[in-house]
DNA sequence: AATAGTTTTGCAAATGTTTTCATAAAATTG
DNA sequence: CAATTTTATGAAAACATTTGCAAAACTATT
């Protein structure tokens, strides 16, 4: 007894009207009468009626669907960037298709390809860099795409996001005008995250040129996980020589920093300070308050939101410009000025 | 010059076949001889033909898709579920849909109404209560449905998730038989929210049980959020008045509380014990570790993934049976029995 | 080499919609 | 109230595919 799913047909025959007249319905309904409108509109309801977009692409039509496409969202920074960009265009009514590559360049690829064959109006894609692959497969479908997180004013395609070097920067800034030389840092591996290589480099870079080298016992490789960095943090904390400041690379990081200090008896930031990078949910309120640099994620994916829905809906030509979501430094309690005395 | 976008004609064209061979090179590729196969292989990539799943999808031909609901993505522990989800189902073919309806459940038909147009294999919800009408909704276009995060045995359509009633109780249990009987309480607000409403309610049921009752200062309502909870919390710690303990509705609020107390100079455990419910990530490694009880997320996204890329491939019929993936209590360093002295 | 049996391919209809063009109905004008 | 303009509706083609059926092309058998 189960009934075949409705049709634009089967309405048109229950409102007594041609299937042309409904698709009007929905469409133009300014150029219906109506009382026609009415008609059709309790045949919908009787009908339970719902629209087909697949039958509506086929013509050509928008999809209603943006592809978003990122390394994880076990990362709250990257669900805070969709999150917003996913409400910034559902107000415009898309409807975003999501999927995640875990670092897999090869796999951006083909996931990239399902993108397109669901004839997504739009791409999202998170860091500046891409295989080439990826980036001809966007370009031969000429589709509007931004890329999000990392701001670079020369990019394939606009980037939307904050500068990922500049951070580093100004945190690398921060700690050496606060008198410390002998610091540590602890960053994520770089493999297939060109955000993360981008911040250490810069970080390395900036220490550099206040004359500070890093030793390789203090520069730490260490997964984007609390337990990961809290267990290096802590061996780093229990070695006889120890820096007097710990840069780390993602305010996850210095998370598990902070409970490594706590674990090992160290006070932050009298006995080292600790910053990071990105001011997630909870560096302001952990004790002590977290020094970082403020990445603004929501601001980012509003901004991406509007740009890509703006692309997809004016012009239908591409978008044009990057946008940069400025980052800013936080300073809190975790970071102190370097202490004069040295230990006897 | 830009060409057009290349269909399955002039891919068959560039092969000379006709468009049903390059079909079923597709969809049948053990039909077609090895050199035709290889001749409509070269085609496609000359031009570098995407198959158009919207015009497969006009057929009946399923759509590949999977719309999913949750209430918010700045949740992580939603985002770690949609993540296990997106990745089981990703290894059926399945893209999702994802989108997020902020507890409004007037939004959530609407996002229903979306995904039914764009005609979704199946979709998932979260938590057991809905509208009935996005009951009735789904129901007409009988499309398998699962419902996620919590379990109960008798639901509307299955439920994959932890009982959170269960882990209300296990919490209430352990913190009772530890001897504690000055008990605070901080739940987030339970409007559109069944599952923290079901886990405050047995938390005071279950401390009733024992003879515990919670004045009503004690009993916080604070949002999702470590700020908030920091906030309310430390109020709650300088009051004269303080209890010995405080169950929190999720781990959130419990870090939040952690650092309070961290801020007011009570030490946790000794001065009061604080737990949680959930086992976030990062737990385990705050100082001190939470006591909490751990809800499955990761398992919980798998099994609703298994259960209906299943429901969607095999009989097409609907999925049978809930799944209860277990809470378990994980006592570490936040809990400890109530010291018998008590102040002076 | 003719026949029967397979395998491979193409034709044409079908899918659910939109849209152009044509026509019918209504409204406006003299 | 007839002529004209405007508005509302329908018929049919178009969109990019899939699929049942039949024809064509091969194989195997005698």
């Amino acid at each position: 007894m189960k009934h075949k799913k409705a049709d634009i047909i089967s309405v048109a025959k229950a409102a007594s009207v041609s299937p042309s007249t409904v698709s009007r319905y929905f469409n133009h309904p300014e150029l219906l009468k109506l009382t026609t409108r009415k008609r059709i509109d309790s045949a919908v309801r009787r009908t339970g009626y719902i629209r087909n977009r697949a039958a509506q692409t086929i013509h050509g039509i928008r999809s209603g669907t943006i592809g978003v496409l990122v390394p994880t969202l076990d990362n709250a920074i990257f669900a805070e960037v969709v999150q917003a960009f996913s409400d910034t265009v559902a107000a415009n009514g898309f409807t975003i298709l999501l999927a995640s590559h875990g670092y897999d360049l090869q796999r951006e690829y083909k996931i990239l390809r399902k993108f397109l064959e669901h004839r997504v109006d739009g791409v999202v894609l998170t860091g500046l860099d891409h295989d080439e692959a990826v980036f001809q497969l966007i370009d031969s479908q000429n589709i509007p795409c931004v890329l999000i997180w990392n701001y670079a004013a020369r990019s394939r395609y606009p980037a939307i996001g904050a500068d990922n070097e500049l951070a580093g920067k100004m945190i690398a800034d921060h700690i050496a005008s606060l008198g410390h030389r002998k610091i540590g840092c602890m960053f994520p591996p770089t493999h297939g995250n060109d955000r993360a290589l981008a911040r250490r480099e810069v970080v390395i870079d900036t220490l550099q040129s206040y004359g500070i080298s890093i030793p390789e016992e203090w520069m730490l490789q260490t997964v984007y996980s609390i337990s990961a960095s809290k267990s290096d943090a802590s061996r780093l904390f229990s070695q006889p020589n120890q820096p007097t400041a710990l840069i780390c690379g993602n305010d996850v990081l210095a998370t598990g920093a902070l409970y490594a200090a706590t674990a090992s008896g160290l006070k932050v930031p009298t006995d080292v300070s600790v910053v990071g990078i990105g001011d997630f949910k909870g560096s302001s309120e952990i004790e002590p308050a977290l020094t970082t640099v403020r990445l603004p994620a929501k601001r980012i994916g509003q901004q991406a939101g509007d740009a890509l829905a703006n692309a997809i809906i004016n012009t239908e030509g591409h978008t044009k410009d990057s946008i940069h979501c400025k980052p800013e430094l936080i300073i809190r309690q975790s970071s102190m000025p370097m202490r004069n005395t040295s230990k006897p």
